[in-house]
RNA sequence: UCCUCCUUAGCUCAGUUGGUUAGAGCACAUGACUGUUAAUCAUGGGGUCCCCCGUUCAAGUCGGGGAGGGGGAGCCA
């Protein structure tokens, strides 16, 4: 029976018989291969003797994936605690070294990794990255299960458009050459799959929304399309999204536990991944090193994570960000490339600000003026600002976006009046005010981002397996 | 989509004012050595200088166009 290579290393018991199997990382003086099955970020020594059979050495080189029964051993030499003395070394996939593309002893660079995106699993950095990915998911839902939450299965196929949230990808089974056309030469949709026009979708909060005002607190987390032509490191076309959605939240309670799930996520990260996340730590901090001074950041990651688990985030209205703007030394130096006035959206170069220079941590922004924002958003007393929050986190900008939900019919649909939303296609939407209406808040999550933030990664395309971005579909 | 930078060996990169046969480290192969930790030592093979067009006696190097990639911006999560 296979043992795997973490619990052979964290047991640092020694003196009993095992089957290790995995992938050779290096094999040094024809003696000492260091064998990784992904368990954990360490590979194990395993020690052959220098009477094992020449065919069978000539094929352990790296990459090649093997079985090895042995005996675990106090090691003699001093880079490990313990080795596993090989008895029988079995090769189960060879792999030439004249045709492996992975070389890890040339450093390999990220971008070069992402050109061999099936194989840069073999890298201690993706291999860290993927395991704090999972454990990262894995808390997402553990922490909504301890709270009672309902996780909803939302549609990955919808004929609803009317968020508006992005470009979308159509789903067709139509032939792409000749569709049928009706009279005026648009597509007949009537003769496709589901006799309407349908696509991928771009959030699963309407629908969560439905399901919130039965089953009171639920939770989406699944796959999101967005067709936009955007190429930034903070954009994917194919990305995961975490929408809780909860009946009677407020925004303060929606605000509340954005902030306790953030904070929970990263905590658990940190106490079941510290060995990954030590490495990444590391691995941010000599990456920085190549930066000039003014660039680098204050804290290395471990500190930040810590600090975001141990401090509030700051909640600031819209208005106050604007005025702190305003007040700011890099406004009155004109460092801002953008307008700073009220109703504008915030750009990066503000959210950064507030961010990175003023605060120094997570931001809250609420009350955001109703003309920048989505329909579905709680208008204030006011009449000018709607009941909105973003999450700003360092490095990476908005993580959440979220609101609590316009409850009351008539608004409801003054504002999709407003903005052309059209309201018949969306009377299953307009039902939920109709009949037994509540207030109800929600948010959504980028989980790629998170996972950004939590890895020190600094590209999207490198904190998900197989990225879907503009003209790259490969794999 | 816009701005900007980059593209030279399998990888990471050097290549001077345009001028012999384009280099290094690593990887790989062969051999030596054998308690190594990115093992070491010796020897060796390996190039569409991203593509196309142009300038020139002569282009990796200069100009124009294209493709791919990075960074930034917009859109957003």
């Amino acid at each position: 029976m296979r043992t795997k290579i973490k619990d052979i290393l964290l047991s640092e018991k020694t003196d009993y018989a095992v089957n290790i199997k995995g992938w050779v990382r290096s094999f040094r003086n024809n003696q000492f291969i260091a064998l990784n099955d992904g368990s954990c970020m360490a590979s194990i020594q395993a020690v052959i003797g220098l009477d094992t059979d020449e065919a069978i050495v000539k094929k352990i080189t790296n990459g090649a994936c093997l079985s090895i029964d042995g005996v675990v051993k106090a090691s003699l030499g001093k880079g490990q605690k313990v080795e596993v003395v090989a008895e029988k070394v079995t090769i189960l996939g060879e792999c030439d070294p004249e045709q492996f593309p992975l070389q890890l002893k040339n450093r390999p660079s990220l971008e070069y990794l992402r050109e061999i995106a099936h194989l840069r699993f073999r890298t201690n950095t993706f291999g860290a990255v993927f395991r704090v990915r999972h454990t990262l998911a894995y808390a997402i839902h553990k922490f909504f299960n301890d709270r009672g939450f309902v996780y909803l299965h939302t549609p990955i196929i919808t004929a609803s458009d009317a968020e508006g949230a992005g470009e979308m990808f159509r789903v067709s089974t139509l032939p792409a050459d000749n569709p049928p056309k009706n009279e005026d030469g648009s597509i007949n949709y009537t003769e496709d799959f589901f006799g309407r026009c349908t696509n991928l979708t771009v959030s699963g909060q309407l629908e969560a929304e439905l399901g919130a005002m039965a089953l009171s607190d639920v939770y989406t987390f699944g796959p999101t399309f967005r067709a936009e032509n955007s190429n930034t490191a903070r954009h994917l076309a194919e990305f995961w999204m975490i929408e809780p959605e909860v009946a009677f939240n407020d925004i303060v309670d929606n605000m509340n536990l954005a902030e306790d799930f953030i904070k929970y996520v990263i905590k658990y990260a940190m106490d079941n991944n510290r060995e990954d996340l030590e490495f990444l730590s590391q691995r941010l901090a000599e990456e920085e090193k190549q930066k000039p001074m003014n660039e680098r950041s204050e804290m290395g990651l471990m500190e930040k994570l810590e600090f975001v688990v141990n401090n509030s985030f700051e909640r600031i209205t819209y208005t106050d960000a604007i005025n702190i703007l305003l007040d700011s030394p890099a406004y009155k130096k004109k460092k801002f490339q953008y307008e700073v006035k009220w109703g504008i959206d915030l750009q990066s170069e503000h959210e950064r600000y507030l961010v990175e220079k003023h605060f120094k941590k997570p931001v809250i922004v609420t009350g955001y003026p109703k003309d920048i924002k989505a329909f579905y958003m709680r208008m204030n007393d006011d009449g000018k600002t709607v009941a909105a929050m973003d999450i700003l986190a360092p490095g990476i900008g908005e993580i959440v976006g979220g609101s609590q939900r316009e409850e009351r019919l008539d608004m409801l649909t003054r504002r999709m009046e407003e903005m052309h939303i059209p309201t018949e296609e969306m009377y299953w939407y307009l039902d939920t005010r109709r009949f037994g209406a509540c207030p109800h808040a929600g948010f959504g999550l980028g989980f790629e981002r998170l996972v950004l933030f939590v890895s020190g990664m600094t590209n999207i395309r490198d904190v998900i397996p197989f990225p879907r971005t503009p003209k790259n579909a490969e794999f």
